[in-house]
DNA sequence: TTGCGTGCAAAGGTTTTGCATGGCA
DNA sequence: TGCCATGCAAAACCTTTGCACGCAA
Protein backbone atom coordinates (compact mmCIF):
# COMPACT_ATOMS: atom_id res chain seq x y z
CA UNK A 1 0.00 0.00 0.00
CA UNK A 2 2.66 2.53 1.14
CA UNK A 3 6.09 1.53 -1.63
CA UNK A 4 7.89 4.51 0.05
CA UNK A 5 11.23 3.63 -0.08
CA UNK A 6 12.62 3.68 3.68
CA UNK A 7 15.93 2.97 4.64
CA UNK A 8 16.72 0.87 7.46
CA UNK A 9 18.84 3.69 9.69
CA UNK A 10 20.10 2.31 13.07
CA UNK A 11 17.59 5.30 14.56
CA UNK A 12 14.59 4.20 12.82
CA UNK A 13 15.41 0.47 13.84
CA UNK A 14 15.70 1.89 17.42
CA UNK A 15 12.40 3.84 17.69
CA UNK A 16 10.14 1.09 16.32
CA UNK A 17 12.13 -1.34 18.45
CA UNK A 18 10.74 0.88 21.49
CA UNK A 19 7.99 1.66 20.57
CA UNK A 20 6.79 -1.98 20.32
CA UNK A 21 7.81 -2.64 23.60
CA UNK A 22 5.12 -0.04 25.10
CA UNK A 23 1.72 -0.95 22.97
CA UNK A 24 -1.20 1.11 24.11
CA UNK A 25 0.94 3.89 25.89
CA UNK A 26 1.00 7.23 25.11
CA UNK A 27 4.30 8.71 24.10
CA UNK A 28 5.39 12.01 23.65
CA UNK A 29 8.70 13.49 20.90
CA UNK A 30 10.18 14.37 24.21
CA UNK A 31 9.58 11.48 25.69
CA UNK A 32 10.83 9.35 23.00
CA UNK A 33 14.21 11.70 23.30
CA UNK A 34 14.37 11.44 26.70
CA UNK A 35 14.36 7.92 26.93
CA UNK A 36 17.17 7.01 24.09
CA UNK A 37 19.20 10.31 25.73
CA UNK A 38 18.89 8.24 28.94
CA UNK A 39 19.79 4.99 27.41
CA UNK A 40 23.26 5.89 25.99
CA UNK A 41 21.84 6.35 22.15
CA UNK A 42 20.74 9.57 22.11
CA UNK A 43 18.52 10.77 19.16
CA UNK A 44 18.53 13.75 17.58
CA UNK A 45 14.80 15.89 18.25
CA UNK A 46 14.43 16.40 14.26
CA UNK A 47 15.38 13.34 14.11
CA UNK A 48 12.48 11.26 16.43
CA UNK A 49 9.95 13.80 15.03
CA UNK A 50 10.57 13.22 10.92
CA UNK A 51 10.50 9.53 12.26
CA UNK A 52 7.05 9.59 13.84
CA UNK A 53 5.31 11.51 11.56
CA UNK A 54 6.91 9.21 8.68
CA UNK A 55 5.39 6.28 10.74
CA UNK A 56 2.49 7.82 11.27
CA UNK A 57 1.85 7.95 7.41
CA UNK A 58 2.89 4.22 7.40
CA UNK A 59 0.13 3.35 9.78
CA UNK A 60 2.74 2.24 12.52
CA UNK A 61 1.94 4.20 14.79
CA UNK A 62 -1.21 6.59 15.76
CA UNK A 63 -0.91 10.23 16.65
CA UNK A 64 -3.37 11.86 18.93
CA UNK A 65 -4.42 15.77 19.45
CA UNK A 66 -5.17 16.07 22.88
CA UNK A 67 -4.76 19.16 23.77
CA UNK A 68 -3.48 23.00 22.32
CA UNK A 69 0.02 23.71 23.49
CA UNK A 70 0.40 20.34 24.89
CA UNK A 71 2.62 17.70 22.65
CA UNK A 72 1.25 15.29 20.29
CA UNK A 73 1.09 11.77 21.44
CA UNK A 74 1.87 8.56 19.55
CA UNK A 75 1.19 5.03 20.21
CA UNK A 76 1.97 2.04 18.68
CA UNK A 77 -0.35 0.18 16.14
CA UNK A 78 -0.56 -3.44 17.02
CA UNK A 79 -0.23 -6.19 14.83
CA UNK A 80 -3.54 -7.55 15.39
CA UNK A 81 -5.07 -4.12 14.97
CA UNK A 82 -4.00 -3.92 11.58
CA UNK A 83 -6.03 -7.32 10.95
CA UNK A 84 -9.28 -4.87 11.32
CA UNK A 85 -10.24 -6.29 14.69
CA UNK A 86 -10.34 -3.62 17.06
CA UNK A 87 -10.63 0.02 17.05
CA UNK A 88 -9.31 2.17 19.66
CA UNK A 89 -11.70 5.35 20.95
CA UNK A 90 -10.29 7.71 23.51
CA UNK A 91 -12.30 9.72 26.38
CA UNK A 92 -10.42 12.41 27.62
CA UNK A 93 -11.31 14.15 30.73
CA UNK A 94 -11.80 17.80 30.68
CA UNK A 95 -11.23 18.39 33.95
CA UNK A 96 -8.60 15.85 35.43
CA UNK A 97 -6.85 15.59 32.14
CA UNK A 98 -7.29 11.65 32.30
CA UNK A 99 -6.94 9.65 28.84
CA UNK A 100 -9.22 6.60 29.26
CA UNK A 101 -8.64 4.12 26.60
CA UNK A 102 -12.03 2.14 25.41
CA UNK A 103 -12.18 -0.75 23.34
CA UNK A 104 -15.65 -1.22 22.83
CA UNK A 105 -17.75 -3.01 20.47
CA UNK A 106 -20.93 -0.73 20.94
CA UNK A 107 -18.75 2.29 19.88
CA UNK A 108 -17.23 0.86 16.25
CA UNK A 109 -21.32 0.86 15.56
CA UNK A 110 -20.70 5.08 15.22
CA UNK A 111 -18.72 4.18 12.37
CA UNK A 112 -21.43 2.14 10.78
CA UNK A 113 -24.07 4.58 11.19
CA UNK A 114 -21.80 7.76 10.42
CA UNK A 115 -21.25 6.20 7.76
CA UNK A 116 -24.30 5.22 6.19
CA UNK A 117 -26.63 8.25 6.95
CA UNK A 118 -24.19 10.93 7.13
CA UNK A 119 -21.65 9.51 4.29
CA UNK A 120 -18.87 10.25 7.10
CA UNK A 121 -16.13 8.05 7.56
CA UNK A 122 -14.87 8.18 10.71
CA UNK A 123 -11.43 8.11 11.96
CA UNK A 124 -11.79 6.45 15.09
CA UNK A 125 -7.58 7.15 15.55
CA UNK A 126 -8.04 10.83 15.85
CA UNK A 127 -11.23 11.31 17.02
CA UNK A 128 -11.07 12.08 20.99
CA UNK A 129 -14.28 12.05 23.30
CA UNK A 130 -14.57 15.27 25.79
CA UNK A 131 -16.58 14.74 28.69
CA UNK A 132 -16.00 13.95 33.13
CA UNK A 133 -14.67 10.95 34.02
CA UNK A 134 -16.09 8.96 37.10
CA UNK A 135 -14.13 10.23 39.63
CA UNK A 136 -14.73 14.46 38.34
CA UNK A 137 -18.65 13.84 36.89
CA UNK A 138 -19.75 13.44 40.76
CA UNK B 1 -24.81 28.13 36.51
CA UNK B 2 -21.63 30.66 36.54
CA UNK B 3 -22.08 33.49 38.91
CA UNK B 4 -18.21 34.78 38.03
CA UNK B 5 -18.09 38.74 37.98
CA UNK B 6 -17.95 39.38 34.00
CA UNK B 7 -16.99 42.93 33.62
CA UNK B 8 -18.53 44.61 30.68
CA UNK B 9 -15.32 45.22 29.02
CA UNK B 10 -15.39 47.57 25.12
CA UNK B 11 -12.95 44.88 24.09
CA UNK B 12 -15.50 41.74 25.50
CA UNK B 13 -18.62 43.50 23.81
CA UNK B 14 -16.84 43.78 20.65
CA UNK B 15 -15.90 40.39 20.20
CA UNK B 16 -19.19 38.76 21.77
CA UNK B 17 -20.29 40.92 18.86
CA UNK B 18 -17.89 39.79 16.24
CA UNK B 19 -18.21 35.90 16.81
CA UNK B 20 -22.43 36.54 16.95
CA UNK B 21 -22.20 37.29 13.47
CA UNK B 22 -19.87 33.89 12.44
CA UNK B 23 -21.92 31.33 13.84
CA UNK B 24 -20.78 27.80 12.92
CA UNK B 25 -17.91 29.38 11.69
CA UNK B 26 -14.32 28.46 12.75
CA UNK B 27 -12.21 31.26 13.51
CA UNK B 28 -9.02 31.09 15.03
CA UNK B 29 -7.73 34.15 17.90
CA UNK B 30 -5.07 35.35 15.06
CA UNK B 31 -7.80 35.70 12.91
CA UNK B 32 -9.81 37.74 15.45
CA UNK B 33 -7.12 39.91 16.07
CA UNK B 34 -6.63 40.82 11.93
CA UNK B 35 -10.18 41.48 12.16
CA UNK B 36 -10.56 44.27 14.83
CA UNK B 37 -7.03 45.52 13.38
CA UNK B 38 -7.94 46.02 10.09
CA UNK B 39 -11.16 47.40 11.71
CA UNK B 40 -9.69 50.13 13.32
CA UNK B 41 -10.08 48.90 16.75
CA UNK B 42 -7.29 46.66 17.59
CA UNK B 43 -7.22 44.13 20.70
CA UNK B 44 -4.40 42.89 22.12
CA UNK B 45 -3.66 39.17 21.39
CA UNK B 46 -3.40 38.38 25.05
CA UNK B 47 -6.42 39.74 25.47
CA UNK B 48 -7.93 38.14 23.10
CA UNK B 49 -6.54 34.79 23.87
CA UNK B 50 -8.00 35.82 27.64
CA UNK B 51 -11.04 36.07 26.60
CA UNK B 52 -11.96 33.16 23.98
CA UNK B 53 -10.67 31.00 27.10
CA UNK B 54 -12.95 32.83 29.26
CA UNK B 55 -15.84 32.37 26.60
CA UNK B 56 -15.31 28.59 26.27
CA UNK B 57 -15.75 28.50 29.96
CA UNK B 58 -19.30 29.81 29.85
CA UNK B 59 -20.36 27.89 26.90
CA UNK B 60 -20.54 30.89 24.87
CA UNK B 61 -18.06 29.26 22.24
CA UNK B 62 -16.66 25.77 21.34
CA UNK B 63 -12.94 25.56 21.17
CA UNK B 64 -11.67 22.59 18.57
CA UNK B 65 -7.72 21.50 18.11
CA UNK B 66 -7.69 20.62 14.42
CA UNK B 67 -3.99 19.86 14.37
CA UNK B 68 -0.90 19.98 16.35
CA UNK B 69 0.90 23.41 15.22
CA UNK B 70 -2.32 24.52 13.63
CA UNK B 71 -4.14 27.16 16.15
CA UNK B 72 -7.10 26.12 18.09
CA UNK B 73 -10.60 27.11 16.46
CA UNK B 74 -13.46 28.79 18.07
CA UNK B 75 -17.41 28.66 17.37
CA UNK B 76 -20.11 31.07 18.52
CA UNK B 77 -22.45 28.52 20.08
CA UNK B 78 -26.01 30.10 19.00
CA UNK B 79 -28.86 30.49 21.99
CA UNK B 80 -31.05 27.35 21.56
CA UNK B 81 -28.08 24.95 21.32
CA UNK B 82 -27.97 26.93 25.09
CA UNK B 83 -32.08 26.00 25.99
CA UNK B 84 -30.33 22.10 25.96
CA UNK B 85 -33.35 21.30 23.61
CA UNK B 86 -31.18 19.56 21.10
CA UNK B 87 -27.72 18.49 20.92
CA UNK B 88 -25.57 19.23 18.08
CA UNK B 89 -22.34 16.96 16.97
CA UNK B 90 -19.63 18.29 15.10
CA UNK B 91 -17.56 16.40 11.95
CA UNK B 92 -15.00 17.78 10.74
CA UNK B 93 -13.25 16.57 7.49
CA UNK B 94 -9.79 16.24 7.76
CA UNK B 95 -8.94 16.45 4.19
CA UNK B 96 -11.02 19.51 3.13
CA UNK B 97 -11.44 21.03 6.61
CA UNK B 98 -15.66 21.23 6.02
CA UNK B 99 -17.34 21.24 9.44
CA UNK B 100 -20.45 19.55 9.20
CA UNK B 101 -23.21 19.94 12.34
CA UNK B 102 -25.48 17.45 13.07
CA UNK B 103 -28.91 16.53 14.83
CA UNK B 104 -29.11 12.81 15.31
CA UNK B 105 -30.68 11.09 18.19
CA UNK B 106 -28.60 7.87 17.28
CA UNK B 107 -25.67 9.71 18.19
CA UNK B 108 -27.12 11.11 21.57
CA UNK B 109 -27.39 7.27 22.77
CA UNK B 110 -23.63 7.60 22.58
CA UNK B 111 -23.98 9.58 25.75
CA UNK B 112 -26.26 7.60 27.09
CA UNK B 113 -23.84 4.78 26.69
CA UNK B 114 -20.85 6.03 27.49
CA UNK B 115 -22.27 7.01 30.39
CA UNK B 116 -24.24 3.67 31.68
CA UNK B 117 -21.21 1.49 30.65
CA UNK B 118 -18.18 3.39 31.03
CA UNK B 119 -19.19 6.18 33.33
CA UNK B 120 -17.92 8.80 31.44
CA UNK B 121 -20.30 12.42 30.70
CA UNK B 122 -19.84 12.64 27.29
CA UNK B 123 -19.25 16.77 26.44
CA UNK B 124 -20.58 16.75 23.06
CA UNK B 125 -20.37 20.49 22.28
CA UNK B 126 -16.16 20.01 22.82
CA UNK B 127 -16.31 16.58 20.80
CA UNK B 128 -15.68 16.36 17.52
CA UNK B 129 -15.72 13.60 14.81
CA UNK B 130 -12.80 13.57 12.90
CA UNK B 131 -12.61 11.57 9.33
CA UNK B 132 -13.50 11.98 5.63
CA UNK B 133 -16.60 13.86 4.76
CA UNK B 134 -18.46 12.42 2.06
CA UNK B 135 -16.82 14.24 -1.04
CA UNK B 136 -13.25 13.34 0.28
CA UNK B 137 -13.77 9.72 0.85
CA UNK B 138 -13.89 8.87 -2.38
C1' DT C 1 -12.15 52.29 46.19
C1' DT C 2 -11.50 47.55 44.80
C1' DG C 3 -9.89 44.37 41.91
C1' DC C 4 -10.62 42.53 37.39
C1' DG C 5 -9.36 43.58 32.52
C1' DT C 6 -6.05 45.38 29.27
C1' DG C 7 -1.78 46.11 26.70
C1' DC C 8 2.91 45.40 25.93
C1' DA C 9 6.66 42.65 25.77
C1' DA C 10 8.93 38.64 26.80
C1' DA C 11 8.94 33.97 27.87
C1' DG C 12 7.48 29.14 27.29
C1' DG C 13 6.81 25.00 24.81
C1' DT C 14 6.19 22.30 20.60
C1' DT C 15 7.32 21.52 16.03
C1' DT C 16 9.64 22.66 11.69
C1' DT C 17 13.48 23.87 8.67
C1' DG C 18 18.25 24.97 6.45
C1' DC C 19 22.39 23.06 5.65
C1' DA C 20 26.38 20.25 5.87
C1' DT C 21 27.59 15.61 6.94
C1' DG C 22 26.89 10.63 7.27
C1' DG C 23 25.19 6.17 5.86
C1' DC C 24 21.99 2.87 3.35
C1' DA C 25 21.05 0.74 -1.08
C1' DT D 1 27.55 6.58 -6.66
C1' DG D 2 23.03 8.57 -5.65
C1' DC D 3 20.08 10.01 -2.51
C1' DC D 4 17.80 9.76 1.69
C1' DA D 5 18.54 10.27 6.76
C1' DT D 6 20.78 12.50 10.50
C1' DG D 7 22.36 16.13 13.63
C1' DC D 8 22.86 20.67 15.06
C1' DA D 9 21.13 24.97 15.59
C1' DA D 10 18.05 28.35 14.66
C1' DA D 11 13.66 29.68 13.34
C1' DA D 12 8.69 29.53 13.22
C1' DC D 13 4.65 29.11 15.58
C1' DC D 14 0.97 29.26 18.94
C1' DT D 15 0.02 30.36 23.52
C1' DT D 16 0.89 31.93 28.21
C1' DT D 17 2.62 35.08 31.70
C1' DG D 18 4.57 39.26 34.48
C1' DC D 19 3.77 43.73 35.38
C1' DA D 20 2.02 48.35 35.36
C1' DC D 21 -1.87 50.91 34.13
C1' DG D 22 -6.82 51.59 33.12
C1' DC D 23 -11.49 51.04 33.89
C1' DA D 24 -15.99 48.76 35.36
C1' DA D 25 -18.74 48.05 39.45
Amino acid sequence: MDPRANYRTKQREMLIGYLKTVPGVHITASDVCEYFRTHGAPISQATVYRQLEKLVGEGVLNKYIIDAGSPACFEYVSADSHSGGEVCFHCKCEKCGKLIHMHCEELEEIQAHLSAEHHFKLDPMRTVFYGLCEECRI
